[in-house]
DNA sequence: TCTGGGGTCCTAGGACCC
DNA sequence: TCTGGGGTCCTAGGACCC
């Protein structure tokens, strides 16, 4: 049997705030989605006053000011690096690490048998809060699933913040109270069928037919029956997969009906992807823009279009891509339309070492090569968007707001956090 | 006035082949 | 009247995750 621990930051973004912010502590704290639109993280006392995750800003300004609630924009540079440390920390412990998301980590503690796991855990938590100052959860079980479900529990419903599934006589008792939409990979479309099908809880669930699961929620369901049992069908993904997609899209700070505006957005994007393809060391096959009229305004003319350039070879020439991206746009475009938020996405990457050349070897890589080098370069050391293609012009009055910043504690040398 | 961004995996169905 | 069988590849769309 293997034994996987899931460990996830408690309120993420809430808790990087008050590392460098302690008067925090205790208050009520909220983040903002890009544009300071929707709610994306609560702390736990936000939570007790019932502000939902996902409601837009705008509903509870108000109430906001009335229960002193601190609101910040979204800090992604600080929690980035805030996630790192907590990583790394992390891999100190045990070097089966999957970093799964920004805020969670899978460790496979097979090695640890003989240890007391649930003492393992503690310490684990303890020392990640002294050396990043982020408090976490610690949920352990024989499966991915079950660590998950562990860790549900370790955050709601215990003192250390561990929780061991791993115990039987437990862990029957937890699955029969465990409601199914609670379950990681059940939403709300298969707790409907699940509900349909009679089962309510995990313990229902696991101990339902596989193969008829399987027809109701595909093989992914019938995964999640043997995890339940026990029996591992997610493994540890310890080296991180190539990206096969990189897409960079952004809701607009106004509404934006010029063309100009829209190809100086789609170019903006198309560099910020490029330079993240380049980052992976990656090239992509295909470009695909979207663009998108606001639909919250029924009121308005509606419109979403999406269009695709196939390249003759792989490539990661942010020129280039913002060439072809200009033109798929200038296909779906439109004058009538308020629109509201575009996109970019980089499709079909491929490895930039090696791999296929074009047939006809009309690609000189080397040339863009270096050219995307000196650009990356210049842009890492003097800051973001220093050098840039001249169709992402100069104004950018399309760009998105983001009023309530905290610094960057961590990665800005003039952003330090001062103590007068 | 005002509603995020970025991914993955799976399946069904069409196109095409022999 | 009546029109095979089997396979692969690709794509769009759905579902789900954080």
């Amino acid at each position: 049997m293997s034994i996987f621990a899931l460990v996830d930051c408690n309120n993420f973004y809430a808790s990087c705030e008050r590392v460098f912010n302690p008067a925090l502590e205790g208050k009520p704290i909220v983040i903002l989605s890009n544009n300071d639109g929707c709610i994306i993280a609560r702390s736990n006392e936000a939570k007790a006053l019932g502000i939902p995750m996902g409601c837009p800003y705008y509903s509870f300004k108000q109430i906001f000011q009335k229960q002193n609630v601190e609101v910040f924009s979204s800090n992604y540079e600080l929690y980035g690096d805030m996630s790192q440390r907590v990583m790394d920390s992390l891999a100190e412990f045990c070097p089966d690490i999957e970093v799964y998301s920004i805020d969670e980590a899978f460790l496979k503690l097979d090695g640890f048998k003989d240890r007391d796991l649930d003492a393992f855990a503690i310490e684990i938590r303890q020392k990640i809060k002294q050396w990043t100052g982020i408090p976490v959860s610690i949920g352990i079980g024989a499966t991915k699933t079950l660590a998950k479900m562990a860790n549900h529990i370790a955050k709601r419903h215990t003192q250390s913040g561990v929780f061991n599934l791993l115990d039987t006589n437990i862990s029957e008792k937890i699955l029969s109270e465990f409601e199914v939409e609670k379950i990681w990979g059940i939403a709300s479309g298969g707790e409907k069928k699940l509900k349909q099908l009679g089962i309510i809880t995990a313990k229902q669930l696991r101990d339902a037919n596989p193969k008829i699961i399987r027809k109701h929620l595909t093989v992914v369901g019938e995964r999640i029956v043997y995890e339940l049992r026990g029996i591992s069908c997610l493994p540890l993904e310890i080296f991180v997969a190539p990206k096969k997609n990189i897409m960079s899209s952004r809701s607009f700070g106004r509404i934006v009906t010029k063309y100009e505006d829209l190809e100086e957005a789609i170019a903006n994007y198309a560099s910020r992807a490029c330079e993240k393809m380049r980052k992976e060391k990656s090239r992509a096959q295909a470009v695909q823009v979207s663009v998108t009229t606001n639909p919250f305004k029924t009121h308005t003319k509606q419109y979403r279009n999406g269009t695709m350039s196939r390249f003759i070879a792989p490539t990661n020439d942010t020129m280039h891509i913002i060439s072809q991206a200009v033109k798929c746009l200038k296909q779906i475009y439109h004058s009538d339309y308020e629109y509201k938020k575009v996109s970019v996405m980089l499709m079909d990457l491929v490895s930039d070492e090696g791999g296929q050349q074009d047939l006809f070897d009309e690609v000189n890589y080397d040339k863009s090569d270096k050219i995307m080098g000196v650009l990356d370069n210049i842009n890492l050391k003097m800051g973001r968007n220093k050098l840039f293609i001249g169709t992402q012009g100069i104004e950018r009055n399309w760009k998105m707001q983001r009023n309530k910043q905290s610094s960057r504690f961590t990665t800005q040398w003039h952003e330090l956090l001062e103590v007068r």
